[in-house]
DNA sequence: GTCTATAGCCGGATAGAC
DNA sequence: GTCTATCCGGCTATAGAC
C-alpha cells in the first residue's frame, strides 16, 4: 500500500507555486495560498524554504529554466536567411503561446523585477536567442541596428500575445487574431516587407 | 496666514495614489501608503471613498481620461499616408514615453485586469486612435486585416519602452535605445519597408 | 475633513511535538 | 516532513471625538 501522505519535493512546491505567482503576482500570493495548492500547512513551506522571497526566487529560476534549451530549438531551421526568419518566428511564436505562465512571469518581471533578477533573466533565458535573432538580422539588413531589430522581433510576438485579454474589446478584434500561426504569419510578412507585406 | 493644514480633495488623493499603484500594483499598495504620501492618517481616506478598491478604481478612471484626447492629437497629422503614419508613430511614442504611470497602469491592467475594467479601458482610451491606425493601415494596405497592423504598430511602441528596464543586460542595448526619437524612427522604418527599412 | 482608537482579520514567520 | 499552536505586525475598515 502506498502511503496515505506523499511528502512534497522542493520542486514538487514550486512547480504548484509558479502558477500561482504568474496568476496574482509575488503580493498577492500568500504563503498559505501556496500550502493550500500543495496540501500542506503553511508552517511547513519553512522546512523547504527560509522565507517567502526565497521559495519566490526558486520558483522563478525553475520557471525559467530549461527555457533557453527550448529555444535553441527555435533555432536549428535552416535554410535561406528570410526561411530561417520565418522558422524562427513560427517557432518561438508556438512556444510562448504555449507557455502561458512564462510569459505571465515575464511581463511581471518586466514590471516587477530588480537589476538581480532582471540580469538574470537576460543573461540566463533570453541571451543565446536575443543574439541569434541579431545574427539574423545583420544577415538580412547588414549594417542595421541589430539589437534594435532583435528587439522589435520580439515586440510583435510578444505583444500579441500580452494584448489577448483585451483584444476582443477593441475594434476588429477576433478569438483567431489570438492563434499563435495566425500572429507567426501576420510577424513574418511585416517584418520581410513592411505593412505591404500585410496584404491578404 | 494660510491655514496649518490645507484639506485634500479626491483628485489631490488620487493624483498621489496613481503613482503608487503604478509603481506597486493593487495588492503592493496599502491605504496606510496612500495616506502617507497625501500627508492624513489611512482613516481619513474612508471619508472620500468607501473602500480600497473605489479608490482603486476612481484613480484608474482618472489616469485613463483624458488620455483619449491626448491621442487625439497624434492623429490630426495631415499629409501622404507615409506622412501620416510617420507622424502618428512620432507622437504616440513620445506620449507614451512621457508618461510613464500611464504605460505602467496599462502593462498591469493586461496583467490583473477584470473585463470590466479592459472593456472601460478599450472603449473609453485606445479605440479612438486604434480606429485611426486601422484606418491608415487600410489606405496604406488596402485589404490587410486592420487590426493586426493596427495592433503591431501599438505592439513596436509599446514593447521597447516595456523593455527599457532590461534592455542594458540584452546584447547590444544602450542607454540612447530607450529614447523616444529613436525608437519612432527605427519602428517607422520597420513599417514602411519591413526589415531592409532597418539599415543604417 | 481629519483625528485617535480599535476591532477583526490575515500576513509572514517561529517553536516544538510527532 | 508535516503538524498544531502561537507571536506579532500590518492590513482594511469602523466608531466617534473634534
Amino acid at each position: 500500500m502506498t502511503r496515505p501522505v506523499k511528502p512534497k519535493s522542493k520542486t514538487d512546491i514550486l512547480d504548484l507555486a509558479i502558477p500561482l505567482f504568474a496568476k496574482s503576482g509575488y503580493a498577492g500570493v500568500s504563503m498559505r495560498d501556496i500550502a493550500n495548492v500543495v496540501g500542506i500547512k503553511a508552517a511547513s513551506l519553512y522546512h523547504h524554504f527560509p522565507d517567502k522571497q526565497s521559495l519566490y526566487l526558486q520558483a522563478m529560476a525553475r520557471a525559467f529554466e530549461d527555457k533557453a534549451q527550448g529555444f535553441a530549438e527555435a533555432l536549428t531551421v535552416t535554410g535561406t536567411p528570410k526561411k530561417r526568419l520565418a522558422g524562427f518566428v513560427q517557432v518561438f511564436t508556438t512556444l510562448m503561446s504555449k507557455d502561458p505562465y512564462f510569459r505571465l512571469l515575464l511581463q511581471r518581471e518586466l514590471l516587477d523585477g530588480d537589476e538581480q533578477r532582471l540580469k538574470l533573466l537576460a543573461r540566463e533565458v533570453f541571451r543565446e536567442p536575443f543574439i541569434a535573432m541579431e545574427e539574423l538580422a545583420e544577415e538580412l539588413v547588414p549594417g542595421c541596428d541589430t539589437h534594435m531589430v532583435a528587439m522589435s522581433i520580439a515586440s510583435l510576438i510578444l505583444y500579441h500575445l500580452e494584448t489577448a485579454p483585451i483584444r476582443r474589446y477593441l475594434p476588429g478584434g477576433k478569438a483567431k487574431h489570438n492563434k499563435p500561426d495566425v500572429i507567426a504569419d501576420h510577424v513574418t510578412r511585416l517584418l520581410l516587407n513592411g505593412l505591404k507585406g500585410c496584404s491578404q
